[in-house]
DNA sequence: AGACAAAATGTTACATTGTTGCAATTCTTT
DNA sequence: AAAGAATTGCAACAATGTAACATTTTGTCT
């Protein structure tokens, strides 16, 4: 069996997760010439703080936690430039936001959700999108964006196991 | 080239779709031994009036044109019910509902979202979503529901085309 | 440095979407 | 008919998202 994703890996040292995403956007951002100001930041690593995903609400909640008063318009204004810009994805399904572990603008997203624990793992692009979008252009569908979301169980919960971090 | 979905069909005998699907739906409850009451009908033929997902407050709207009032808890109630039987599905980008065109229970489901005139085609299931399924599995989650949704054109768009029914 | 323009953030007020809780009604079973 | 379950009506409310405008910060050009 391959290795399942970190989101997953109850044991995976989060911390390094979090700085090694912060990082990967920095670098990003200096090669985009975008602005990763210190509010996108903040907002970007509360996001990474959690492989949940967070609400705009929740993202609010846990700046004020740590000393910063920021109100919704800020914080959707912040979202909409991390989207824009590939670092964070947007799952619909559940009104909230996930960080990209692959940044770089528009992707196709695969993505696991655990509908025990809410976990989400984002899946590198795989031949399956390739495969649908060929379908949906056969029946004269020209597929910009394709997102595919499984809901499931992850390992540790399909074992009776505790909810994660 | 195959045969576009109906959805994107401009020509189509929508009346004959709508009637179709009503017919469909209640076949299947009772074959089901459901009750696909007064209200959870007007309900699922005005998500089908508009291949176009409708969101639950312009179901109210749609109802009262037609002589219902209806309040919201109602509407999602009603909605509940057919999404639980698998007559409508929800389209969590849009916030709004579309009929389903293959009625019975829990089914993954593919979709083709035009982004400029907003019609929805549902796709019936396809292999590739088998194989999504079993990469899933190789990663050790257990995928109990995959959905699939592609933005982009559908041909009339494309070609410049106005925006459809 | 000083002046200006552009971008980003703060703030208020509001719009949209979805829910809770309970009362009234309708359907089913006994 | 009487009891119980399911459905619907209704009022109030919670959660999510946005518009408009003021203020601050940043970048650019003299
Ligand atoms: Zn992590
Ligand atoms: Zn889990
Ligand atoms: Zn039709
Ligand atoms: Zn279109």
């Amino acid at each position: 069996m391959r290795q399942a994703p970190a989101a997953f890996q109850r044991g995976h040292d989060h911390d390094q997760c979090v700085h090694d995403a912060l990082n990967a956007a920095i670098v990003h951002c200096r090669q985009e010439g975008t602005r990763l100001t210190p509010l996108r930041r903040k907002v970007l690593q509360a996001v990474w703080r959690s492989h949940v995903p967070l609400g705009a609400y929740e993202i609010c909640d846990a700046l004020v936690a740590h000393g910063e008063r920021v109100l919704p318009p800020t914080i959707y204004r912040a979202l909409e430039f991390l989207e824009n810009n590939g670092l964070v994805h947007r799952m619909a399904s559940r009104n909230a936001f996930i960080g990209c572990n692959q940044p770089g603008a528009h992707h196709h997203g695969r993505y696991l959700i655990c509908s025990a624990c809410g976990l989400v793992a984002e899946l590198p692009a795989g031949d399956n999108m390739d495969r649908f979008i060929a379908e949906a252009h056969a029946l004269n569908f020209e597929a910009r964006s394709v997102r595919v979301e499984a809901v499931g169980l992850c390992a540790a919960c399909a074992a009776g196991g505790d909810s994660g971090p």
